[in-house]
DNA sequence: TTTGATATTGAAAATCAATTTCAATAAGCG
DNA sequence: CGCTTATTGAAATTGATTTTCAATATCAAA
């Protein structure tokens, strides 16, 4: 997949194209980690040497916005990002590595229905995640 | 209930009992809302004015180490902290007015197992939190 | 193409939460 | 009551994120 998509999306936003969102964009699109955006800003900078860290933060926050990532949190911390995925999905990572896969299928519809009957909550929403070890890190 | 058992737990652990702890442990194991740690620091000086806030961060530090409080996630920040419920539990949160409600009894086996032959994962744990209004504030 | 309005840039400064340092104090044991 | 030492709050420091700002680049319109 190439990073035309989300420049086009920025683009229809009224975002202008620059050297920068272009660095940032396919780097956080390539990637199969969650990274923070000082991860973002070592790798992007690969791609285009005069990149600020303030751009990295200020194309996050244009990427969330629009959807395109989202914020993975975890024991260890909140700060990093990854291509969100499409519909709806969840997320599993890898302890060990930090690799990212996602998943869909879940159905919590008899959970919440109890949950929401014995607590008099109505529920809009749910988190899930799981954790657990790749292929790899077994 | 009463914070006895909590300044006990820390007792017993080797920390001596301080007014400052005193007065971070009744904050906290009274709120029905996850705090923050200046918001506890708030609460917690009017019990005890001399308090400052460095002894907040390290009574939560502590607390949680004992796992008696949690972290609670959420999509405005991830600073806040809750008492943590006894056994596996999960977080219901009021996306109104913040309300805390815990609750046990999610089965995630089949899924999990599913997840885990699609992906080759272990699965090791999982994060589960619901989002909703509660009677109040539906 | 050129032009011009303005969105975007990176550097530097500012802010904000969290941590560390430190000398004074107080908990809890004998 | 004394003694050891964990704990304290203030102040300094750190580290991440945000704001400010003048220079620059994008892109639509001429
Ligand atoms: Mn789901
Ligand atoms: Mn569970
Ligand atoms: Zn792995
Ligand atoms: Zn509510």
């Amino acid at each position: 997949m190439t990073a035309i998509p989300w420049l086009t999306q920025l683009q229809e936003n009224g975002y202008r194209l620059t050297g920068a969102r272009r660095a940032v964009v396919e780097t956080v699109q390539q990637a199969t980690h969650a990274l923070t955006p000082l991860q973002v800003f070592d790798l992007a900078r690969k791609k285009y040497p005069a990149l600020g860290l303030v751009s990295v933060y200020r194309t996050l926050e244009k990427l969330e916005e629009l959807h395109l990532i989202q914020r993975v949190h975890q024991p260890q911390g909140c700060q990093a990002f990854i291509s969100a995925g499409s519909g709806h999905q969840h997320l599993l990572l890898c302890q060990n590595c930090g690799q990212v896969e996602f998943f869909e299928g879940d159905d919590l519809e008899a959970l919440t229905s109890v949950i929401s009957q014995r607590t008099g909550y109505q529920i809009k929403e749910h988190w899930l995640q799981l954790f657990g070890l790749c292929r790899n890190c077994q």
